[in-house]
DNA sequence: TACTGATTGACAGGAACCTGTCACCTTGAC
DNA sequence: GTCAAGGTGACAGGTTCCTGTCAATCAGTA
């Protein structure tokens, strides 16, 4: 194993946690929407559509999902009657995915337990901890998203 | 949408941040693994059975996975000749997951691209600011491991 | 020695993401 | 008006994780 920096050994680290907690997070949120007889990806694409229908592309783009992953979530969401297709007046083949009242109920419900939990939370951490972790990660995103653009740059 | 607190808010804030680094992380180590001829996953099973051979559900359990799918990513490797399974003297029926030389020389590979990696995107972060993101992050992480712990035993 | 319980790998099936390809629709340049 | 370029949904297939079930193996106990 090449030995590492110590700046290297830092970033690392906060890889290692990034993952942990993501998992975590995933859990929480499962849990969080089974009641609501949701999972996390079909709460977030009602959360999405809350806004005002859409298709399922435009959906896609908004949560930064390839396409095809939405038009699979769409899809068991309509045949669990928590999403209908609507007529795009500006698309003939597009439809638009719309809330039907058992998907709005359901996201009502999500959001409720949601809003506790995040409350919950966001309550057990000091408030500069969390702003300092908030902006640290922001900025390792933000530094990554220029490193992978500049690699794929270099490739294409 | 009801109304978030602010330490909701915030807390969400960093939900968001960790699920974006976390999707680039992933394309990041793909990105670093794929000339080796590996994935993230596979790349990662290497890297525990580099400190010597070990049965899958010994790696399922360091790597914190479930055991089938640590199952199937070996399976994989052993089809792709980076690792084989060997006669496990202590356990008739649970065979022990070893490195070939192939496997070495592709994790070896992945290693060093890894550590060029993490040191250059270690370096583009003030220290100090490093560090509170994975204090803050961890914090967050024992919090939410704390809270999920609770749920599920109210459940039980 | 015989039984019980835990661990293990094999097998089956599912969820959520991805990619690639195809035909259809819309849009804009000419 | 035509035609090419790009957006869009349908379909097929792949990856990585999960769960549940089963029989074989091992370890501790009566």
């Amino acid at each position: 194993m090449p030995t590492l920096t110590r700046r290297a050994e830092s970033f690392s680290a906060l890889v290692l946690e990034v993952f942990q907690l993501n998992g975590l997070l995933l859990q929480a949120g499962d849990r969080l929407s089974a009641p609501a007889g949701l999972t996390s990806a079909r709460w977030q694409v009602l959360g999405v559509i809350d806004h005002g229908p859409a298709t399922v592309a435009a959906v896609a783009r908004t949560m930064g999902l390839a396409r095809q992953s939405v038009q699979q979530t769409a899809d068991a969401l309509a045949s669990d009657g928590f999403v209908e297709y609507v007529e795009n007046p500006n698309h003939q083949r597009a439809k638009c995915v719309s809330l039907t009242a058992a998907g709005r109920r359901a996201l009502r419900k999500v959001e409720q337990a949601h809003a506790a939990w995040a409350d919950r939370l966001g309550a057990s951490l000091a408030p500069a901890r969390l702003a300092a972790a908030v902006d640290g990660v922001r900025e390792a995103r933000l530094r990554l998203e220029k490193d992978l653009a500049e690699e794929g740059r270099d490739e294409a």
